[in-house]
DNA sequence: GGCGCTTTCCAAAACGTTTTGGAAGACAAT
DNA sequence: ATTGTCTTCCAAAACGTTTTGGAAAGCGCC
């Protein structure tokens, strides 16, 4: 197509000075500069990025590897922040490159591929672990990447993230003072790191109301996982009057499961969850639930690699955000009728709670 | 890193014909060939993807663009083809970009960029519309494309699609045996030609049966629009017993609203949707759908979209399946207590229906 | 010993950009 | 006139691969 050569001989010029002159150096008149910015429109020139990322060797391009079970991705979390993260790339010329792969030894595969294969210069990295293989190996490599959520390490490391910890403390509170005493926490693997701050939350808030904190399970953050220790806790002997979830997909199951019980949830029953999903605002009856403003969060995600790529300093990319809690129906907490919906918490209270230095 | 020159001087080859070794020429003697993939994997020989394709002229990279609105992208159905398609082109070296535009301005642009810029050399493209402009735009420049979906043309163009006008027609069928006689059908958008072919199996049943197929209302394909739409049509005078949304989403926000008015979802009144999302399953009470089983369209989706790629004939690259039908509770069609899901129906039945020669 | 045929290898060009290390010219100061 | 300083431009190298168009060596055959 249209290559710089081209361009150069058409204006008469050699092919350094276009290119300097595109590139906004000094050193080019600035009636030339015009002159050749005015042709390059006109001849709808673009730099060819293969030769580019060769001769710069750095390709615009971020990774999402999406830690994901064989054919199953369902995190309308993710999905969203998918979107977002990718319109504020492509708003920056920057290519978005998506994989999947389950965690394990699959997911370091697609990592030393993309890596040493020099096919993508930042990672976005979500679904944080405790022990983060992933991490280790990025920083050993002196790759950049951001975490969407905390790991455990010494080394600084760029994230931005929920403050689930406070989150839950407040929820759970917010149960005890209505006359809650025996809340269960239907948690998602702790090894994952939210869910382990989600955990302590209600631990410590329980802890605070001088509440055994006894009931609690493990399961995946699905439907079905949220479904089958629902239908456990509700077995026990002392049977709990509110079901904290880890995440919207596991209340979902658990009011399902509630139901199949003949207990209404929201009276007989409080049971909560943690991302305020679409489908949160259609159950029934609506889920009370608690959310970090996805769109947001994307867009700074995005931020945040570019200046990882641009050189920042890792100890000004670290941000815990306070989460808006949205009280409905699946805890009593409202009397609405009807569809409750909060579109607009998208625009809601959003602020860094900590700017933590590691 | 390990490059071509720096393997070659280490086995005191040309860089030649350490390219033609790696790459299987004949021309490279057998115990040459064996020393220089020796040596290639020893060294952890990759080769520089931006030199490749600068001098290929295609780099390996399949673009998804994703027509979604602003911030919202919460559609099941693309989250799961996305990982499908992802891990199948991964294991053929090929790179998916993620994009997200909504339809419009912003999306054309997006397509231009992508194509001009040379930064994707062939597309899938989701949710097709009767006039596509983006498939017209891609014809037209000659750029590889798969469609998932159907649109409006007279050339022959590559995709697969399940046959929602036959699913719906034999779910209406189904809804008329049971006695059904006021059916609604709760569309979205017709411009989106899977809207139109699931609306025309819905009036040919029911045409077919002597009643009339006069309750449609249109809307977004959301929880939102079904929930909307629902309300209206239980509003008219003539109430319908049955309700047949286009999509799951639209169903769930549908039986919402059915149950705000105290309706008893499966007995009162029938609604369907179409999809089977995880969801679907979790609904009170579980929803009446049908299926494509979306991880081997996903697959066979970035099959064709490489066959494409390699140059493979079009004709033989239009595949229309056969939808699994999934009878639940909210139709009143099974008396299964509980949760009903349906993983196994990923095994399920799956034959091409009809290969179409346009 | 000249010719042709195979087999095996390679030098060099090319892809389109960025960047280095000047060169040429204008102008001012000496 | 010489020297120095700016300003504006450019030739050429480099990034790492693929591919073209041979070359060299070995062998058989007349």
């Amino acid at each position: 197509m249209t290559s710089l050569r081209k361009l150069a001989s058409h204006l008469g010029l050699s092919i350094t000075t276009v290119s300097r002159a595109l590139d906004g150096y000094a050193d080019v008149a600035v009636a030339t500069r015009e002159r050749v910015e005015q042709a390059a429109k006109a001849m709808g020139y673009r730099p060819n990025p293969a030769a580019r990322r060769l001769r710069r060797g750095v390709g615009e391009t971020v990774a999402f590897v999406l830690p994901t079970d064989p054919g199953h991705f369902h995190e309308p979390v993710f999905s969203e922040l998918l979107v977002t993260v990718g319109e504020e790339l492509a708003r920056h010329e920057h290519d978005l490159m998506l994989l999947a792969a389950r965690p394990g030894k699959d997911e370091m595969a697609v990592y030393h591929r993309l890596v040493e294969g020099r096919r993508a210069d930042a990672f976005i990295i979500v679904r944080t672990r405790h022990q983060d293989e992933r991490i280790a190996y990025l920083m050993a490599k002196g790759v950049p990447f951001v975490c969407h959520g905390r790991t455990d390490t010494a080394e600084p490391y760029a994230f931005i993230d929920g403050d689930g910890e406070e989150g839950f403390h407040s929820l759970t509170q917010r149960l005890v003072a209505r006359g809650h005493r025996r809340i269960a926490f239907l948690s998602a693997p702790t090894h994952l790191t939210f869910a382990g701050l989600r955990l302590a939350g209600w631990r410590r808030a329980m802890q605070a109301a001088d509440l055994a904190a006894d009931i609690v399970e493990e399961a995946e953050p699905t439907e079905e996982g949220g479904f089958a220790l629902a239908h456990r806790v509700l077995d026990s002997h002392a049977r709990p009057t509110a079901l904290i979830c880890a995440t919207d997909r596991m209340a979902i199951g658990a009011i399902r499961a509630a139901a199949d019980r003949g207990l209404t949830v929201g009276s007989d029953i409080a049971i909560t969850g943690h991302d305020n999903i679409p489908a949160a605002s259609y159950c029934q009856p609506s889920l009370t639930t608690m959310e970090l403003p996805t769109r947001l969060i994307g867009a700074r995600l995005a931020d945040m690699v570019l200046a990882r790529l641009g050189g920042a300093d890792l100890r000004d990319l670290t941000e815990i955000h306070g989460l808006v809690q949205m009280p409905r129906g699946s805890s009593g907490e409202t009397n609405l009728e009807g569809v409750v919906r909060t579109a607009d918490a998208q625009e809601a209270v959003f602020e860094v709670t900590e700017g933590r230095k590691t």
